[in-house]
DNA sequence: TAAAATTAAATGTAATTACATTAAATACAA
DNA sequence: TTGTATTTAATGTAATTACATTTAATTTTA
């Protein structure tokens, strides 16, 4: 089952339209699965994205331009994501002391709790991976970031 | 310049997980790049693929179930989908005389036209990932639907 | 210093998506 | 045949996203 069967469409124009076609899929695929998994947690798969960026910075302050340079979804808007993790009562959002354009944006105890919860989840679903071999995934990974940096060459 | 520089990210739990991330950022990626080659005809990305499928079909008129299946995002609401389209009147929409449940959607000249304009200006985009060479492309292509594989078994 | 430019975040809005429900037509089963 | 279940699309709605604009604070420049 390759993606020719999956999108009932027998031949591309090129390996590299393939490609493209292939990778938008897997990607769609991949956040698909993930949103199911997300559901009874009642988070969207860009809150869930937002909480596990703040729980990486170990306590530590983030601003929401620091979150957005980090987020897999630059165009979405982080200030709001923000605000519906701050009503959820998962993060705490105050004025940053250095600079007071800015607003330092915390992960409290309650969102680490709910990241825990679906970790345990997450990691369940992410064990089918394992099955590739490390080797495999290495691989992917190569090719994915290849795959974006021809582009950088402009 | 890979995906840990891209997310400013230095560790992942496992090659595993790395994988995944990356895939759904390079998604992401991807789409936001026609997004911006789309703006000019006032296309989505999801209204140039249910375009791309009609065209497809060599005149040949599909329901909207046959074009859900065939969508890169099966979430996304193929009936409104093609509401705009049909406000563009670059399809046309007619009851299916065979099962009128069902409704017949054609693409008119007007959208195959616009789909050649696009098409220009996608090749050459598309051009970049020549570089990568047909192997490598190949490469792509077989570990992504190995990735979404491993799944179907479970 | 004062004015202009830039930066960070929030907000207004229109469009799109998510999700559940509805409506209509067809298929199936008693 | 008749009632029930299923299938196909459309729709109502709330939430989210896209995009432009605004506000406030800081930085730069004259």
């Amino acid at each position: 089952m390759g993606i020719s069967e999956d999108l009932k469409q027998s031949k591309f124009p090129s390996e590299a339209s393939k490609a493209v076609v292939n990778a938008i899929y897997t990607g769609n695929w991949i956040m698909q699965k993930q949103q199911e998994l997300l559901k009874p947690f009642s988070l969207t798969v860009q809150q869930y994205n937002v909480l596990r960026i703040l729980r990486g910075q170990q306590g530590n302050p983030m601003t929401v331009l620091a979150i957005t340079e980090r987020m897999l979804d630059k165009m979405s808007n982080a200030s709001r994501l923000v605000d519906k993790l701050v009503e959820k009562k998962l993060v705490l959002r105050r004025e940053c002391p250095k600079d007071r354009r800015a607003v330092d944006i915390l992960i409290l105890p309650a969102g680490l709790d709910i990241l825990s919860q679906v970790d345990q989840v997450q990691d369940d679903w992410g064990k089918h991976f394992d099955a590739l071999g490390v080797k495999k995934l290495e691989e992917m990974n190569q090719i994915l970031d290849e795959f974006r940096t021809v582009f950088s060459h402009n």
